[in-house]
DNA sequence: GGGGAGATTATCT
DNA sequence: GATAATCTCCCCG
């Protein structure tokens, strides 16, 4: 089971040696299939301009959750590793608590429950209300799964700047991304990382 | 103190 | 594909 030592590194390497790793929280949750990596350096990341309140999670201890609102409504949920980093978590293959992840998201198609950042945290029922929690405490629980995908690696979605670093990491053919990875998306495998 | 952009998604054409 | 929904923070004045 992952604990604060997992976390206490480069984000990039959290983020590929994530894909893979079982996460639930209040008993619902499933396989990590897609994650993003966010540093403090990153043009991108929330915490390049320093400490702000909405960002204050980034810079707490390793292993620690950092749920922000994205434009305004959605909720998405990051794990928190080195100071100011973080790994966006932005799709999960479903495995517990299907029928409760599908009575908030409004739809029984499991393809879709997890799908994306917003719709993960809608699933799983997580706000504001979590940010700052322990991730390797309850009501969250995390736990390697055994599986050893392999990986698919390519550039971050949805932003702007920094937007060509190849931060973006997957469970290669999985049904269960937010997107598919481009033809620029290069392979690998988690132990390869770092 | 105000305007604009952003790690998104459901819904309609 | 385009658009609406609408929070938080940055940056300029």
């Amino acid at each position: 089971m992952p604990g604060r030592q997992f976390f206490a590194r480069d984000a990039v390497t959290v983020a590929a040696q994530m894909i893979g790793l079982e996460i639930t929280f209040g008993g619902v949750g499933g396989l990590i299939v897609e994650t993003e990596a966010y540093l403090p350096d990153d043009p991108a990341s929330h915490s390049f301009k320093g400490p702000t309140r909405r960002n204050a999670s980034m810079f707490g201890p390793p292993g620690t959750s950092y749920v922000y609102r994205s434009y305004g409504l959605h909720w998405c949920l990051n794990a928190v590793c080195l100071k100011g980093s973080a790994v966006l978590i932005r799709a999960l293959e479903p495995t517990t608590g299907l029928d409760r992840m599908a009575a908030r998201r409004g739809t029984s198609s499991a393809a879709v429950l997890c799908a994306g950042p917003g719709r993960l945290a809608a699933a799983l029922g997580i706000t504001g209300e979590e940010d700052g929690l322990s991730l390797l405490a309850p009501p969250f629980a995390l736990r390697l799964s055994g599986a050893a995908p392999g990986l698919v690696i390519g550039p971050r979605i949805g932003i702007t700047r920094a937007a060509e670093m190849p931060w973006r990491f997957g469970w290669q053919g999985s049904r269960f991304l937010s997107r598919p990875f481009g033809a620029a998306a290069s392979v690998s495998k988690a132990d390869e990382i770092g």
